[in-house]
DNA sequence: TTGTTTATTCTTTTT
DNA sequence: GAATAAACAA
């Protein structure tokens, strides 16, 4: 019963109107919810999860709900405990990669994996991909590995195993596809690994197979909840199917107009004819968006107007504004850049966070232009994607290290860091090893545990027992029940690694012991708050975590993102950046209808973030690929009525700074004469991000008090180097003595 | 075997 | 114009 008083009734102290009502209280059957932009999508979702548990007493336990990102499911998890009043712990709430991760680490051996098994990510998958191109020697000119590896995420997308294809080949060049397919899924096998795409795919064929183990989930899960439906592909859709097919307590929500996915797989057919598979489905329209002024609204739905294949609908808003959308013309990327931080700069003075401001392009390499204006008018920002963290060489090597320690078959992390740092076993002495490893039937780091590589010669040979009493100390380590930081720290002393970068000694290497810090210091505030689980754990949420995940607005800071990244967000202002035809839409989507109707949902999604000013700028030129090419308007404007947008012309006025810039730019390069380029910073993306404050680093002195977020107070022990390479050693209040990076430790002066 | 120089491809978008 | 691979020197 709920805790409400007599009278007044749960569903009343949820904030719904009529439809977002309906959608939460039916319980007839299969439900679709078409959710606009700004609509209300999340309200509704955590409203009827909400209501399940309070209202029609489901345990939390008992609802299978997939969102996009993991940020949006803890948010949701968030508002629900909020809504019901008690802890929502037990709600199976994540991206279908975590969810499917957690299934399958449980069941692992009803399809012969351990349950810490490796996630392999984009890198370990090229790795791996090379490997097979080389066993079965296809030459990468005629198939690029990158074709090869896509190529195969459709296969696993569409849910089809290694038979069905088989049968489909009909050419040598298909065949030579599928015997890699084929070999590459061997190889994921041997090395208890599996893709991104695996996750759900062995989820679906575990399910397939086992028909108890489907049966014991489909009971505990007696609801199930899709967000962004739009987004799903073939597997998904099917590991939905086995879920809810039968007992039809299916509800999702999307909208068919911010699908953007197509090329990871998702099929807008999944909510286009969700009525067809679950034939008494009911649809609920949301159409009244509180988000955007009618200027933008209307901007938005001039964009999407032209698309063809899409469910009929119209947003309306109540929202008015005398503000207009505005579009801008500008010579170069490097003047749009700067004008338009200027233009952020100005709307931060008239009272707008920067915080609620955000740049949206279609590519990363865009953001390039807007951090150095950025940086230069010292104005902080946030750079959400681009290379992410985990990504670095340096986070890689590591992981890797202690990939081994949880999965001794991991070949790829094995030969990954077998040489690193240079241990004198070169490309050769790999070779022989793994052919040993494939005659005796062993991984290649058993090989190596067992001293298994009597063959192999001098230099290799003391690398190899090297890297052998390396790894037994380690494993000892494991045993005593060593924490992942120590564990990590002794890697980093044992192997060299440190050595090699200290000695090394330039700003290269430097920036690399600075990101492993970085990595210490986020491996031991995950320990503190993640008490309890294992290695494994941290490693899986490290793959599995995006940089989207980890994003919060700062209120001092604007947002850079692409427009992919920024679905599901929303801005008081957006600028969306580099309109043009060859960009948005991409120029390698020229001539693909339905490629070209997604990048104008790409559009459309950016153009729906605008909580109060929306502006859109494009270009004359543009540097890319380290040329200059000329640039026309996106056809996607060109077909917005005029009336519905401000245009502003800036493609011919000058500042100083400008033509100052642009002299050096016209200026002969002559190699001999040509300075170095300085190094760029070395910056973890997701912090706020400013240019050199070394004038103005006044805050420390030695002796000074200081408070941490994790460590708490302390003192200034000593101060060394200056400007962004300060570093600060402290000793802390409960005795731990630290050195850090004033920059990165974000310490409070007291 | 290792580190450096040169050639080449590449940019969509990401769990 | 950067990241990677191949080619080359030590």
């Amino acid at each position: 019963m709920s805790s409400l008083t007599k009278g007044s009734r749960f569903i009343d102290s949820l904030v719904l109107n009529t439809i977002q009502r309906e959608a939460v209280e039916y319980d007839d059957g299969p439900q679709l919810v078409f959710a606009g932009a700004g609509t209300g999508k999340t309200r509704v979702l955590t409203a009827k999860i909400a209501y399940l548990i309070k209202e029609k007493q489901f345990f939390p336990n008992h609802i299978f709900a997939a969102t996009f990102t993991n940020k949006a499911a803890r948010e949701m998890r968030e508002r629900i405990e909020n809504l019901v009043g008690i802890s929502c712990k037990g709600l199976w709430i994540g991206t279908f990669h975590s969810l499917c991760a957690r299934i399958l680490r449980r069941e692992s051996h009803l399809i012969g994996f351990k349950p810490a098994f490796s996630i392999y990510d984009d890198s370990d998958q090229r790795s791996l991909i090379k490997k097979v191109m080389k066993e079965l020697q296809i030459d990468d000119r005629s198939m690029q590995p990158k074709k090869l590896l896509h190529t195969i995420s459709k296969f696993k997308n569409a849910c089809l195993t290694v038979n069905e294809i088989e049968q489909r080949a009909d050419s040598y060049y298909q065949r030579e596809i599928i015997k890699a397919y084929v070999l590459y899924q061997k190889m994921l096998k041997d090395a208890d690994a599996m893709d991104f795409d695996d996750l759900i795919t062995n989820t679906v064929f575990l399910f397939r197979k086992n028909p108890s183990a489907l049966e014991a989930y489909r009971r505990q899960f007696g609801y199930v909840l899709v967000d962004e439906y739009q987004d799903t592909n073939t597997s998904q859709f099917e590991l939905i199917k086995l879920l809810a097919y039968a007992h039809k307590r299916i509800f999702v929500v999307g909208d068919d107009d911010q699908s953007i996915y197509s090329w990871r797989g998702a099929q807008i057919e999944n909510i286009l004819s969700f009525d067809k598979i679950f034939s008494s489905a009911k649809v609920f329209k949301l159409e009244q968006n509180y988000r955007s002024p009618a200027s933008v609204l209307n901007f938005a739905n001039a964009i999407i107007k032209d698309n063809v294949n899409r469910a009929d609908k119209q947003l309306w808003t109540a929202i008015k504004s005398e503000k207009e959308v505005l579009v801008t013309r500008f010579r170069d990327d490097r003047q749009e850049a700067e004008k338009i931080v200027e233009s952020v700069i100005a709307r931060k003075q008239r009272g707008v966070a920067l915080g609620e401001m955000a740049i949206l392009f279609r590519t990363n390499a865009q953001s390039r232009q807007f951090e150095e204006s950025l940086r230069k008018k010292k104005v902080g920002y946030i750079l959400v994607g681009g290379t992410s963290f985990y990504e670095r060489k340096e986070v890689k090597d590591c992981i890797a290290y202690l990939r081994l320690l949880v999965n001794p078959k991991d070949s790829v992390s094995c030969e990954r860091i077998l040489n690193v740092p240079p241990r004198g076993i070169g490309n050769r002495s790999i070779e022989k090893l793994i052919e040993l490893s494939k005659t005796n039937q062993v991984s290649l780091f058993d090989l190596i545990m067992k001293k298994n590589f009597e063959s192999i010669s001098g230099r290799a040979k003391t690398g190899l027992e090297e890297f052998n009493s390396m790894y037994a100390l380690l494993i000892d380590l494991v045993k005593e029940g060593r924490s992942p930081e120590e564990l990590l720290e002794e890697i980093l002393a044992l192997s060299g690694y440190i050595d090699m970068l200290e000695n090394e000694d330039s700003e290269e290497s430097k920036s690399r012991l600075e990101n492993i810090n970085e990595l210490l210091n986020a491996l031991s505030i995950w320990q503190e708050e993640n008490s309890g689980r294992s290695l494994a754990d941290f490693l899986e949420e490290v793959t599995l975590v995006s940089d989207i995940d980890k994003w919060d607005k700062e209120k001092d800071a604007i947002n850079l993102m692409t427009l992919h990244a920024a679905k599901g967000l929303e801005f008081n202002t957006a600028f969306i950046v580099g309109v043009e035809d060859g960009l948005l839409p991409s120029r390698q989507n020229f001539g693909d209808d339905s490629k070209i109707e997604e990048e104008r949902r790409l559009f459309y999604v950016g153009a729906t973030r605008a909580m109060d000013h929306l502006e859109c700028s494009y270009v004359d030129t543009r540097r890319r690929f380290g040329s200059i090419l000329p640039m026309e308007p996106s056809r996607y404007l060109e077909a917005i009525p005029k009336e519905l947008y401000r245009f502003k012309d800036n493609s011919f006025s000058y500042t100083a700074t400008e033509r100052f810039s642009f002299k050096t730019e016209e200026r002969p390069k002559k190699r001999a004469f040509r300075e170095p380029r300085p190094k760029r910073e070395p910056v973890f993306s997701q912090e706020p991000q400013f240019d050199d404050f070394s004038q103005d680093t006044v805050q420390f002195r030695m002796g000074q008090m200081v408070s941490h977020a994790k460590y708490g107070t302390g003192k200034v022990l000593s101060i060394s180097g200056f400007g962004p390479d300060m570093q600060l050693t402290i000793l802390f209040n409960d005795g731990a003595r630290k050195k850090m990076m004033a920059k990165f430790a974000k310490l409070q002066v007291l």
